[in-house]
Formats: C-alpha cells, sequence, structure tokens
DNA sequence: GTCTATAGAGAGATAGAC
DNA sequence: GTCTATCTCTCTATAGAC
C-alpha cells in the first residue's frame, strides 16, 4: 500500500477500502468478490491488488483501524481522574457518538470475527478487550466509592456494551431523533442500569 | 422435504437442517458450501436436493423456525394479564432462557438477514418485528400503570433486547455462572433501567 | 498503475445409473 | 435415496503488455 511517484495511489488507495467497507457490511465479506469491490472503484479487478496483498487483509486493515480509532478517540478523551457517574457518563456519550455515525465499521467489526485468518482475529479480539476493559474499570470504581451498584461485574460490562451498541441496529440517519436526544435515552438505561 | 417410503429421510433430513445451522453459524452462510454440508451429514453433495430445493431455502428454514419457536413459546406462557413488572419478569427469563442454549441460531437469524431474499427477508423481518412489539405492549403497560418510566418507549425496547440478546456474546456452557444467576443479574439491570 | 487474459480451484445445481 | 459425473459459472490471484 505504499505509494508510487507519478500514479493515482492516494485517489485509488482510499477508494478501495471505502468500497470494500461498504460492501462488506452490506452483503458480508464472503459474498463480495474482488470483482465487485473493482467495479465500485473504477478499475479491473487486478488493479486492486496494487493496494492491498490479498482480501483477507482488506478485512483485517477496516476492523484494525475501526477498534484502534475507537481506543484512541475514548482514551483522548477520558478523564481517568472524573468521579464514577461522570466517567460513566462519559463513556456512554462517546460510545453512542462513535458507533452512531459508523454502521458500516461496526457491522463489520461484530460480524466479520469469523472470516479474519487466527493470527488476524486474536489481534483484533485484544483491541476489543482492552475497550470492554474501560468500561469494567469505571463500574469497578463505582462500585468501589459506592455509586455504583452491580450483581456481577463482568456481565454488566458485556450486557452495557450490548445495550449501547444496540443503537446501530435501528439509527438511520434523518430520523425521529437527534444525537442529543438519543443520548439521553440511553445514559437514562444506563444510569438507572447499575445505580446504587 | 416430504418423507418417501423406505427412506433414511427421517434421518438425513434433519442431519442436513443441522449441519447446515452448525457451519452457517460458524463460518457465515456465504462461506459454506453444499460440498461442506454434505461432508458433515455423510453423504454426497447432490443428495442434499432431496432434502431441500437449494441453498437459500436452507437458510429461510432455519430462521423462520427459529423464530417461530421464540414467538410460540413466549405467547404460550405470558400472562397479559399480569401487572406489568411481573410480565416484564417473565420477559427477560424467557428471552434469557431461549437464547443462552441457541447460540448458532440466533448467531445466524441476526447476521444472515443480507443474505436472504428479499420476499424471505421480509417474512423473517415481519416475525422478528412482531416479538420486539410483545415487550414493547409491557413496558406500554407499565408506563401507564406508573410502574415504569422511560424516555423513549421504541428506543427502550430496542436497547432492552439488544441488551438481553448480548448473552449469546459471551456465554459458553459450563462457565462460571448457571442459568438462575444469569438470569438473575439480567433481571436486575432492566428493572432497575425501566424502573419509575 | 491499469489493462487483458488466464491459471487453477471450487461453487451450485442437475442427470442418470443403481 | 444416494451415488458418480458433469455442466456452467464464478472465484482469487497472477502474468505480461502498455
Amino acid at each position: 500500500m505504499a505509494r508510487k511517484r507519478g500514479s493515482h495511489s492516494d485517489i485509488t488507495g482510499p477508494k478501495v477500502r471505502e468500497a470494500a467497507r461498504h460492501l462488506f457490511a452490506r452483503h458480508g465479506y464472503a459474498a463480495v468478490s474482488m470483482r465487485q469491490i473493482a467495479a465500485e472503484v473504477g478499475v479491473q479487478a487486478g488493479a486492486l491488488y496494487n493496494y492491498t496483498p490479498d482480501k483477507q487483509s482488506l478485512l483485517f486493515d477496516l476492523m484494525e483501524e475501526h477498534l484502534s480509532e475507537l481506543l484512541t478517540a475514548f482514551d483522548g478523551t477520558a478523564d481517568p481522574s472524573a468521579p464514577p457517574p461522570a466517567r460513566l457518563d462519559h463513556f456512554v456519550r462517546h460510545h453512542i457518538g462513535f458507533h452512531m455515525d459508523r454502521a458500516d465499521q461496526v457491522f463489520i467489526a461484530y460480524m466479520e470475527l469469523r472470516n479474519l485468518e487466527p493470527g488476524n482475529f486474536a489481534r483484533v479480539e485484544a483491541m476489543r478487550r482492552a475497550y470492554e476493559d474501560r468500561l469494567e474499570a469505571i463500574l469497578q470504581a463505582g462500585v468501589g466509592t459506592g455509586d455504583f451498584s452491580v450483581t456481577d461485574l463482568r456481565v454488566t460490562t458485556m450486557a452495557v456494551i450490548a445495550l449501547l451498541t444496540g443503537v446501530t441496529n435501528w439509527y438511520r440517519k434523518g430520523g425521529r431523533l437527534d444525537l442529543a436526544e438519543i443520548e439521553e435515552i440511553y445514559l437514562n438505561l444506563v444510569r438507572k442500569a447499575v445505580a446504587a
């Protein structure tokens, strides 16, 4: 994927990734052919191999980029010294805001794990686990201060993430609710669910 | 799929469905070949076509059966005249219990929607919506009696279902928690989340 | 960097013997 | 009802011209 002089690398490269993201999310990795991706980009299938060594790398790069951005964006705005309720609010707002406009990436990150080769799978799983641990640490801190009360720390962590990620199942741009309203709905649900 | 005299229909038929369910869940519909299914059943690929007209029907039948069982099982045990909190408890217990041991079916029902032909997709979506409406009715009744308080009825419905279905993301048989403990954890979360 | 052409493998589905 | 054999199509990936 290195750029070469006097080429269209810097235009075609991103287009290949966008086309792959869109088509993988819509039809699934296994159901999409390199020819389909090439057609959406506007080149022949063979030309794609100037930008990716193979189809699997295309998938892995999309997932890796998504989870990397998720972690970076969270860590860049989180304040670990704030009180647990404030940290929980931040997590909820961050998760909703980040996921709402990335339906394709989220879909791929959750649905195409089984199409990753073992080594790639392990790397992606480690990143996902790291993100889950961010929330678990917040909940644990809140239990310690008496702000929160949960029956089981790990299951509650998974449940809250599943609840929040569910926003991508129904949200469509231009719908009945805007970001602020959706954040409020989910904030209320999560705050109450873990309240002491 | 009609049975024929003196054959192995009644043995092979279910085995075909089981093999398809297992393989579709593990590798994805598009990534699984009819030859793989045949190999798991122990027959040659051509023999599968005695039990299904094509691969698509195999997928649709699995989804349709799953959602049909889900609705039937719920309606067979629900008591619409009970107070809303009791109805909510029943929904949670039913959903957790039904989904926990059906990881394969749930995975397929959520992941392979995009591989359904349009007509089949519409039928499956209608059944899913009908199930969601069961929970929405309970929440609405509870808001009416003052037992529950939610910011948005529809979003809360989707959020609770996403939260509960998330159990299939982490639950593995023989793990740290048994059914009763898991039910309690989720019951507490949901009760608190929608409490007045 | 993109093209055409193609190698080599594997797909879904069918035909006809048994 | 299952088999073998095969039709026809499509796939990923590569080679070599431009």
